[in-house]
DNA sequence: TTCCTTAATAAGAATTATTATTAATAAGTT
DNA sequence: AACTTATTAATAATAATTCTTATTAAGGAA
């Protein structure tokens, strides 16, 4: 079981290999690592929890190299970093287009993709102020967890 | 000259007291000149930023009363963050709906305000994950001042 | 007005998130 | 197998923000 997740997973790698030759940067079993746990969560890490977890399998990884690392992959499009309003950057290797919800409590992420037929338009005034690469919409609010835990500290 | 701004400056600081008193909340002349000074600006201005332009009338101000009294006019809905991707938090007074652009080069924030008649929607699913809070829209891309730096380096 | 309570402040230390420095290591090429 | 140099680990440094504590001053009560 979960094969096709791996399967998924795999084929991501692979093109994350090719992707760094293209660009003349080295397949580095650090690269892939860090790589692979953004890839591999639906939580939207920030880097000290790549970093947490990179270090289960590779104990003496640095905290430099995850960052350092991140910024590489960021710079590379294989991930990009979710708008927030905290100090921490958090990633994302979802590279289909989605627009996130963001909890003001617990300051959870939760990914919103768009029905099939969807669209959300741009702000005509938008392309006036240069070249536009992506939109994103950050719908804030309460999430449906922090909601329940409101409810159930009034009783 | 600009009377008519000092006098929208000075609405919006009788609304600040009405909703200090409101909140039990004591109106002292640091969060009134911390408030004019981000209601005051279109920059969208970081914490550093409202403190340097702060410390200009008040000289013995605090770095964390900045960052305290930030955060409380955050609380009291005041000001509001600007969603970004920086380790610097930025902030904006003007609640009147409106999107930002954000430059990946530069950093700079422009405000996209909407026509009359125009409205975006939300994604379908948006409301599935909790409350809604607020919507924006993040258009991220390289803003003109940005292009035109890059064409003059070409020549 | 003066006194009193306590929220808010200044000063500076402490934390947190991130980036820089440097010497050692290891990809990938020759 | 040797070589070049990007990448790394370790650690120091910086940047952004928050905490601690003693002091001050808002705003209500006397």
């Amino acid at each position: 079981m979960e094969t096709n997740r791996e399967k998924m997973l795999e084929e991501k790698i692979d093109f994350l290999r090719t992707m760094c030759k293209l660009k003349g940067m080295r397949v580095t079993p650090q690269r892939i690592e860090i790589y692979k746990q953004v890839a591999n969560s639906c939580e939207h890490p920030d880097a000290e929890t790549v970093y947490e977890a990179v270090k289960e399998k590779m104990p003496n990884v640095s905290v430099d190299t995850v960052y350092r690392t991140l910024a590489s992959l960021e710079e590379m499009d294989m991930i990009f970093r979710v708008d927030n309003q905290l100090p921490k950057a958090r990633f994302d290797a979802d590279k289909t287009p989605h627009h996130h919800f963001l909890c003001v409590k617990c300051n959870e992420v939760y990914d919103i993709f768009l029905e099939p037929d969807e669209k959300i338009d741009l702000p005509k005034n938008a392309e006036r102020f240069g070249e536009i690469k992506d939109i994103n919409v950050q719908v804030r609010g309460i999430c449906n967890k922090c909601l329940q835990e409101q409810i159930n500290k009034q009783n």
